[in-house]
DNA sequence: AAACAAAGGGTAAACGTTTACCCTTTTTTG
DNA sequence: CAAAAAAGGGTAAACGTTTACCCTTTGTTT
């Protein structure tokens, strides 16, 4: 493959110069441009892009690290921070498999190792403390979908327990008396803080959820399968069901009216994440909206502003967000 | 950050030992290694792997060319890739944003320019002549989605017209008669060679399809409820519908519904591609299975062959994948 | 005990760029 | 027209590795 020195040569000039057609940079004639450029066509060069790294010290890439990319969840991630490399003129480096906090750090390292500036990182294993000592490593290291509160300006997450609050008003407002809900059985914050939103807000309104109107199960369609069959075969009665994803809303949806129950009808469903599923169900799903995509932009750029201006965002600012309730027709007024 | 030499320097020994210590390499005693490796952790080192690109001539990275992330079937076949990836210890550049040939090209000699040995590439506007020359330069270049001739062993591709003829036999088999179609406008091959199968295969059973009983619509939800309405409007009846996709199929279904036909009692509705929607609508979407991931994960082995062994692929091999239908619920006999 | 092999490790070139510094030629300025 | 500035371009060091080649020390064989 043909080098600088090549195209150097042959257009009769110096490696210098070539570099300066490439970089259009300074002192270089127009004449001397056509030249070159004609030889570098002639030969198919093409610079190499490692070189040039380790020379400028400077990464064109931009590192996501992420469980993997079936979820569609993380492909909007992905997506999202795709679309603000491309607008930066860098390109997209996946880390993925995660499950472990081992896998983490090492899906993280390989970034280092490419001289990765700039990277979004979503870690849920990894303990706080090491992700401190990471992000004094990596300046443009941010965090997606964690807080935590000593590097909280590198921090881009959704406030979950607000989520479940949102849910119960919106249940309460229609009228809802009886409660069901499906959680994950995942050990992450996540699940946690939804449901706890869910019944501290319920408690003000003075309704408090039986112990066995509350399931667990995995976080996919068959996952909410499962978990609706054990809140029906508890026998209690029910109106209103708040689910901690929509796969799994489907699924509960899906196992109600196996069961002979109308959905909104009889029973309320709401979904969380918003999803491109949920407005492909029938019903359409009622769920909480996750902006994921926006928020990995928003990373994204942080993660390049971080790096642009050598100092530590400074600013108080909060990269929290909101999920917003997304009416479609799984949910409605309790008659 | 530390370098090679720092840590040279600091062990004692030369950068030549570092090296051989960081490679498993031959001619370095134990006690050489435990003090490196001391070292190394106290000074926090971290390879650069540009340097190291530069230098061994080899990548370590697996390059992947498709249009976006945000569609969930490019992000199966991303992560089919991507599990390739892993298990060879190699890392995922992503090039996206496919609108034209330009940036199909584009993204393409963003990944030659780091000296990507072995790339999936999923091209639709490039020309063949184009594509043929960039194997020629890339070795370990695969094309996905995509058939030439010249480089039939570097193709890994679905038979789309043997798919609209399978979906045309399980069709008929129900007993069927009267047939609509709903295709992408989309220029690309895949829909007119669906349709195309469909066609033929119902010709050989003497049936054909009325003009205005084929719709063309966006490959959405909406572009399929839209081609719905447009098929309904003609006032035409059918009992069996076929649609270009399962986005679309799930639309044709929302849209019937509304318009008062079950399904798939009063029609039957066949989607293509088997995605993830598939399973979660009600009714769950009969459809031709896509099997995008484990083509991906093929087209990547191969890649890596090309490369390992520098000789082309000589065998015939035959890269073309069959859809294979998965009965679910939306079609069943024609009473 | 001499000869040799094996093991361990060092030196320096090479990979393909960028860029600071220097030099020459041309143009501008007074 | 001399002096200064600007424009154009070259030389060589540097980036952080790997590895061929060489050297020394130690152990083995006869």
């Amino acid at each position: 493959m043909a080098t600088i020195k090549d195209v150097a040569r042959l257009a009769g000039v110096s490696v210098a110069s070539v570099s300066r057609v490439l970089n259009n940079g300074p002192k270089v004639s127009k004449k001397t441009i056509e030249n070159v450029t004609k030889v570098m066509n002639d030969l198919n060069y093409s610079p190499n892009a490692n070189a040039r790294a380790l020379v400028t010290q400077k990464s064109t890439i931009l590192g996501v690290v992420i469980p993997a990319l079936i979820d569609p969840f993380f492909a909007s991630l992905a997506h999202g921070v795709e679309q603000v490399a491309r607008k930066n003129n860098r390109q997209l480096l996946l880390s993925t498999g995660l499950v472990s906090a081992e896998t983490e750090i090492q899906a993280i390292n390989l970034l280092i190792e490419r001289r990765c500036d700039v990277m979004v990182v979503h870690s849920k294993k990894l303990s706080d403390h090491v992700l401190i000592e990471l992000a004094s490593k990596v300046p443009g290291l941010v965090l997606i979908d964690r807080y935590i509160e000593e590097i909280a300006q590198r921090c881009v997450w959704l406030d979950n327990l607000e989520g479940g609050k949102i849910a119960a008003r919106h249940l309460l407002a229609l009228n809802h008396q009886s409660f069901a809900c499906i959680s994950s059985k995942h050990q992450i914050d996540d699940p946690l803080l939804r449901l706890q939103g869910f019944q501290n807000e319920l408690a003000l309104a003075g309704v408090d959820i039986a112990e066995d109107l509350i399931e667990y199960g995995e976080p996919t369609l068959q996952g909410g399968e499962m978990a609706t069959q054990k809140l029906l075969a508890s026998g209690k009665r029910f109106s209103a069901l708040f689910v901690y994803n929509d796969a799994m809303a489907i699924g509960a949806i899906s196992t109600l009216e196996d069961n002979g129950y109308k959905v909104p009808s009889d029973i309320s469903v709401l979904g969380f994440d918003d999803v491109l599923l949920s407005s492909y169900s029938r019903p359409k799903l009622t769920t909480l909206n996750y902006p994921i995509e926006e928020m990995a932009m928003q990373a994204a750029n942080i993660g390049l502003e971080l790096i642009a201006k050598q100092v530590a965002a400074n600013n108080s600012t909060n990269y929290k967000y909101i999920p917003r309730l997304v009416k479609r027709e799984s949910t409605s007024f309790k008659s």
